[in-house]
DNA sequence: CCATCGCTTCGCGGGGCGCCGAAGCGTCCC
DNA sequence: GGGACGCTTCGGCGCCCCGCGAAGCGATGG
């Protein structure tokens, strides 16, 4: 019946992470960004016809999708549950690293960076805390739904709501009984939940696109945390303040 | 200076969980257990000297914890992380492979289970979500602590406090301002967080050994939530409702 | 229409490693 | 003390798969 040499879920998927070329891509697409198979066989350090091997068995293991568009094949994360798996898996394989120089790639990353096309690091976390604290975000089978406050409180900060209620359902329940707007993902460096899911997508965008965080260059060449670090404006700190209560001078 | 061709450590923590025999013990692991070699090696389906093998690399890649003892050799996972990394990547692996039968091993599963030392399911998530929204529990940094109201409701339930704050610290943070007793660990079948840490490892063995929760058998020989599926018992809902206000019935 | 570009497929070579059987070593029990 | 047991180490076999270059294919652009 089946097969007992069969790998196991748990062992294939593993698998799809656990070659360095791979393994860079994954890093690569964390930024959130869909980059083209020549840009990623670039980060990987390998040549185009070993990435697009790499890129099939990824994409057919259910870690990516591609998008073809012209004579480029844009590839992203097929989801937020990749993302959140890369995350967990990356911090615990820092943690076993590099005990003696625990942050080598970054104090800027802790406090600020992009999980997939949401916010991490401290801000992430403190915007769980602060948005959940308050009772402006409401718990709901699955994730967190806002409250009319709360949805007031974001769209001032030019949060398009009704754009994260047309995220993309993950259908894993048979029946959903409320909106879910927004998910929990665990934050490696700070060990909390930050937020995930289509308010979390709005939220980054958002406020990148109004110049309250920027995203910060590589540090080097293998940067491995390279398109994900990001970094607090004055005027994005001054707006969060303000609009949410949020002070991250912490 | 450094090896271009070294694998990175999301890499080689991933290619550590990436053989079917090694997932095989990760997952027997799973159930909390220290568990001797000649046990991993029956359960993964291969010989006592490819065990062996198996083992050392992973405990040399810092997943797994030996602890010799006469001629048995026990064998538990490192750490809470190692636990949450197994468990949102499992959660991963089983999305992906089995869209269309969901959860084969279970709906008990998903009503209560173990997760390394800690409880996990919908029993596990409504636990998380009851602590914290009594205010039983309060954020620290790192994760919770709880408040002496939350510390006297626990201790009714024959939960020792004490032990849980002698919890291993893992040190992570330079200076841990204040006791943090549990923290937080994704749940991949209810996608919410549920408790870990200390308190959680004192909750889950104070529970089991009163009689509020048992093991339930294996389902079949490659199980792979073998020692981990958990049921209620009625004195343990009942105490539960009674102590903590925590009604399971859905 | 032809050159270029991005990407894929194919075939090949090589290294890593998963598996086992046999042998060795320490522990436990009679 | 001798035998059984649990585990490790060693040697060897075999497969998987990673990497590349070369060739093919569709899209683009002059």
């Amino acid at each position: 019946m089946t097969d007992p040499t069969a790998p196991g879920p748990l062992a294939a998927t593993a698998a799809l992470m656990a070659d360095p070329a791979r393994a860079r891509m994954l890093a690569a697409l964390m930024g959130g960004e869909a980059l083209t198979a020549g840009e990623l066989a670039r980060v990987a350090g390998v040549t185009a016809a070993t990435a697009s091997g790499h890129l099939a068995r990824m994409a057919d293991g259910g870690l990516l999708l591609v998008h073809a568009q012209g004579r480029h094949r844009y590839v992203r994360l097929a989801s937020e549950e990749v993302a959140a798996a890369i995350e967990t898996l990356g911090g615990l394989a820092a943690r076993i690293a590099a005990p003696p120089r625990p942050w080598k790639h970054g104090e800027a990353a802790r406090a600020a960076r992009l999980c997939w096309n949401h916010l991490a690091g401290r801000i992430g976390v403190a915007l769980h805390a602060r948005l959940t604290g308050a009772g402006w975000l409401v718990p709901v089978p699955g994730g967190w739904d806002a409250t009319t406050e709360g949805r007031a409180r974001l769209a001032a900060t030019g949060v398009d709501l009704d754009a994260a209620a047309r995220a993309p359902r993950v259908a894993t329940h048979r029946c959903v009984a409320r909106a879910c707007i927004a998910r929990d993902c665990m934050d490696w460096s700070e060990r909390r939940p930050h937020l995930a899911g289509g308010l979390a997508r709005e939220i980054a965008t958002g406020w990148i696109g109004r110049g309250w965080l920027r995203r910060l260059p590589a540090e080097g060449d293998g940067d491995i945390l390279a398109r994900r670090r990001l970094a607090l404006t004055p005027e994005g700190a001054r707006a969060l303040r303000d609009g949410l209560g949020l002070d991250l001078s912490a």
